[in-house]
DNA sequence: CCCGTTATTTACCGTAACAGGAAAAAGTCG
DNA sequence: CGACTTTTTCCTGTTACGGTAAATAACGGG
């Protein structure tokens, strides 16, 4: 019960819809965790089956009405129990670390794009980081304890996109001075098939 | 299908057996991807179903016989269509990011402790790497490809554990800074939750 | 001799997560 | 009119994760 965790730490700064829950998944917490509207509705009714939750129906013209949540007191102990328990540390699962592991029964020139792409989209995010960092936190430092939580992350969030950013593009520049090495054909089987 | 490409991208280093495979995903693949036995088993399965492996049973005397999984040619073109996809990028998907973005409406303490234990685990691992990497790669080059990717993927590990231990440093340098400002009074209704 | 471990595979159970497609409803904007 | 926003819900899948447990037979300790 990860993502309802996820969820109840959301409504602790506010009360939220689902809708609104799914544009934040979409944005500041979901920079480091992903998950689609279907996913969080699904979430937000066992966590209201459990009490955790408690939505109020918010009467609207023209648009559909809507579910305000609210954690309970219930919700707000159950946060804080999962959160006394030790973490799990995660695994990193990059698709791109298991392609490495095999790097000589693949393409490299496909991996050479990605790894491209991947540095354009960690240095993106990079950047994103650091311009709410320092709008944010001009000073760097953190008057309270909820500042304090979202400094950290955010300086997480930037320090581990510049790592992945930099190991792709040392990873590009050894791909390159091992240029002929590769063993491995071109792939061209595959184009009749899946469309 | 990621894990199942992770197991064809073992096979094409040599053939194994599934026990061989969950004591490969539970060290040299498994430091970033994790797969117990059962997952494995039931994966091998559906890779031999559609071809993309074949089994050998190795009869032997005092152990059970064993299932020597090769490589076939369709698995070989199929890890190779997949490594020519572009990677998705994963999310972070940490349990202690999502408690510190609630850092106030949590026990402190608990994350305090958890902090703790996670920065011995991520130093551990870090220790590790460097150490299979000077083992290995003492010159810290590369002669083949397949070499590059091992070396590539030993530095991002190190890397990664080496920030990630950073981070648990400082946050709890800051925590300790912020001592006090918490506003929230300590658990004591969970001594009679679930045992 | 019982017990635990190693080696090796297989069988269940369940839940959680991910991926996608679809449909309501009623307003606004072009 | 059509497209888009807002808001929720339902559907069908697959993939992954987690635990419990059973075969089988050797080997080693107390």
């Amino acid at each position: 019960m990860a993502l309802g965790d996820a969820i109840l730490a959301c409504l602790t700064e506010r009360p939220m819809t689902g809708y609104e829950l799914a544009k934040t998944f979409d944005s500041s917490i979901g920079f480091f965790w992903k998950a689609d509207h279907q996913q969080i509705y699904r979430e937000l009714s066992k966590l209201r089956d459990r009490g955790y939750i408690q939505g109020r129906e918010v009467v609207q013209s023209g648009k559909p009405n809507k579910l305000i949540y609210t954690l309970t007191p219930e919700g707000r102990t159950a946060l804080r129990h999962w959160s006394a328990r030790p973490s799990t540390p995660p695994s990193i699962k990059d698709d791109l670390l298991v392609r490495l592991h095999a790097l000589d029964s693949i393409d490299i020139e496909p991996i050479r794009t990605d790894l491209m792409d991947r540095l354009e989209h960690h240095r993106d995010r990079h950047e994103n980081y650091e311009r709410i960092l320092k709008k944010r936190f001009p000073e760097g430092t953190a008057s309270d304890v909820l500042d304090l939580g979202n400094l950290l992350l955010l300086r997480l969030g930037a320090r581990h996109e510049q790592m992945v950013a930099d190991f792709c593009e040392e990873a590009l520049e050894a791909l390159s001075a091992m240029n002929g090495k590769s063993t491995v054909v071109p792939l061209d089987d595959g184009k009749r098939e899946k469309g």
